[in-house]
RNA sequence: GAUCUCGUAGCUCAGCUGGAUAGAGCAACUGCCUUCUAAGCAGUAGGUCAUUGGUUCGAAUCCAAUCGGGAUCACCA
């Protein structure tokens, strides 16, 4: 950061320390300071093991001699102590006033040195079915790590990628042509993505039939799937598809648009946005076309039978289809189109893929391939892998109709909200309008926090049964701790009484410390989940600050503290507090309500 | 079979670039609203950090093996 940082300061000390003490000269990465432990005294601690060869002394008198030298020579410290090889520092109070002072004339400085331009490819639904909690995951992460990027100042692009296009999609197509009798989501009353996802089921449905009914006459299982009328005739309208045939590409337009209508839904719901969206059917010839260059330049070669691969058995991987027999595109073949789009459109220095850690080979395989072909842009791709979200029996999966609805999910968490809201009381004195965006504040706070506040890399495990708590560790928990301190200063201002930046008590009582301490880190945490992509970092850092402002408040009279300076001390140290959280919420997507 | 991943309290999760007696929340039990919002605070109880070995002054954290869960290796996406 810079030369006032704490760290900075006490590395240096202490490397002046061990030269002056021992006659050495360390890195300053070797000197490391880690939070002092809550039940001892000090603000930071020195592990002292490390430099007793250095010393030839035990670690005790290592300590002492250390601790002795920090405190005539460091200004900013004020005392120490020593428990074994740990060497316990406290930080003069003056410090840490001067620090919040900064505070009001400079604010947080969040910003890294080097910007960069970054994208963020999040979403990325089949417009076949609606989105389900597993895609909630993935929206909400996709969209949190990119305001992080962007709050530590990188020109950040998000973007979507609508898979539109393939045999899945007309899968849908097909059922509703047989089955639909011309309904729409205007004379059914169905949310347009839902009504697609009823014939995508349908199709399923009917399919598994056909397979019975052949299996039954003596078919082998695998022939049964190849053959059953309905997939033959997906596999002929995919093809019909790709030729253009008017007819089914107007079913598809329509039936597409229905879906659009359905996510554009949702993802308002859910707060997400996109600044710009890719379409597979406007993509997947551009990834041809790497094909053939890739047959002219001998990464990829031809079967027998036309089907276009490329051998990755030197790699340590395998043999990877990039091209149909019958000329048609499979899943890679469009990736790799869309990966040219991007880099053909943007200049990137990294362009991030947030997509379940399910496809780790997929994407391994994708870099791989784009490598080969001698794009340099290739190492850029970074995959976001996140974990899967689990039930507590294991993996949802759509035909046993295990899969949690994200718009059914959201839905559930209001009158969750609204019913908790109403036992509380909480909702009384506001309009109805005010209480239905309350309701919705505080039930999308609960889901978002729920899901970011898990490391992204980990599997996570999601219960149905228990609806997703309000009380403890949860979005609901740092909401209310944000509305108590607005009422505070509402009650302040009203009694003409101002959060003052300008006197300071003389000494800091425990928990405003703690609370100051905490303020000074949060820069550092913000950075660190942008380095890291994880949003639970930010989660974590909230739910310490709001534990610790929640004692402060039991502790500490604010309003009624003894005098005028401590009150509004106490009041812009609480101010502070709302800001930080506000502000830390926000990139996590969730919002604050002025009371609850 | 191969590769990758995970295993921390009854449940859901922190802690993992090695450091002090492993932390929260939920669930259970006990206190605190004539005092700034009790969606809060304080406390009790709950652990062989899967197991075994190794590296180290020091291992939940690093390495190896084993056991157990999950994922991937498709002319599905």
């Amino acid at each position: 950061m810079n030369n006032n940082n704490l760290y900075t300061i006490l590395q240096k000390a202490s490397l002046e320390a061990l030269q002056q003490l021992y006659s050495t000269t360390l890195e300053s990465s070797q000197i490391i300071f880690q939070s002092t432990r809550k039940e001892f005294e000090g603000d930071t601690t020195l592990v002292v093991f490390p430099y007793t060869k250095l010393s030839k002394k035990g670690p005790e008198q290592t300590a002492q001699e250390m601790g002795d030298y920090l405190k005539s020579n460091c200004a900013i410290v004020h005392s120490y102590n020593v428990i074994k090889g740990f060497l316990n520092i406290v930080i003069e109070d003056e410090f840490w006033l001067s620090y919040f002072n900064n505070i009001s004339t400079h604010g947080f400085n969040l910003r890294l040195a080097e910007p960069k331009t970054i994208m963020v490819e999040y979403s990325s639904p089949n417009t076949n079915k609606p989105l389900h909690l597993g895609h909630i995951r993935n929206n909400l992460l996709g969209f949190s790590v990119s305001e992080i990027l962007k709050t530590v100042g990188h020109k950040v692009i998000k973007v979507n990628l609508i898979n539109d296009r393939g045999i899945h999609i007309c899968k849908s197509m097909l059922a509703w042509q047989k089955w639909g009798n011309g309904e729409t989501p205007r004379s059914s009353g169905i949310k347009g993505d839902h009504l697609v996802g009823k014939y995508y089921v349908l199709f399923d449905k009917e399919y598994k039939k056909e397979i019975e009914a052949l299996k039954a006459k003596g078919v082998s299982d695998e022939d049964a799937e190849k053959q059953a009328p309905l997939i033959v005739e997906a596999q002929i309208m995919l093809r019909e598809w790709e030729e253009g045939n008017k007819a089914v590409v107007d079913l598809w337009k329509t039936m597409n648009g229905w879906v659009y209508e359905g996510f554009d839904k949702t993802y308002k719901a859910l707060g997400v946005d996109f600044d710009r969206f890719y379409y597979e059917s406007e993509t997947y010839l551009l990834g041809k076309k790497i094909v053939e260059e890739g047959l002219s330049k001998n990464v990829f070669y031809k079967k027998e039978d036309g089907s276009v691969w490329i051998d990755l058995t030197p790699h340590g991987l395998d043999q990877k289809l990039l091209l149909r027999k019958d000329g048609t595109s499979v899943y890679m073949t469009q990736d790799l189109g869309t990966a040219l789009q991007r880099f053909k459109e943007y200049t990137l220095d990294k362009s991030i893929y947030v997509i379940g850690n399910e496809q780790n080979y997929h994407i391994k395989v994708l870099a791989l391939i784009l490598k080969k072909m001698g794009y340099a842009w290739a190492d850029a791709i970074y995959h976001f892998a996140y974990g899967m979200v689990d039930l507590p029996s294991g993996r949802m999966k759509s035909r046993e109709g295990t899969v949690v609805d994200a718009d059914d999910l959201m839905t559930e968490m209001i009158d969750t909200a609204r019913k908790i809201s109403k036992e509380l009381g909480k909702a009384d004195e506001l309009s109805d309008e005010d209480a239905n965006k309350l309701f919705k504040t505080l039930a999308m706070g609960a889901l978002k926090y729920f899901i970011l506040k898990v490391d992204p890399q980990k599997r996570m495990v999601f219960n149905p049964e228990e609806s997703i708590d309000f009380n403890g560790n949860t979005g609901p928990f740092i909401q209310y701790t944000y509305a108590r301190v607005r009422s505070l200063l509402k009650k302040a201002a009203l009694n003409d009484v101002q959060p003052n930046a300008k006197e300071f008590p003389l000494q800091l009582a425990k928990k405003e410390k703690e609370l100051i301490k905490l303020l000074y880190t949060y820069p550092e945490i913000v950075q660190q989940a942008a380095q890291l992509y994880s949003p639970a970092l930010v989660a974590n850092y909230i739910y310490d600050l709001t534990r610790e402002y929640n004692q402060f408040y039991q502790e500490l009279p604010i309003l009624k503290a003894e005098s005028a300076q401590l009150i509004s001390f106490r009041l812009l140290l609480s101010q502070y507090v709302s800001e930080t959280l506000k502000s830390s919420l926000k990139l996590l997507g969730i919002d604050v309500p002025e009371r609850m």
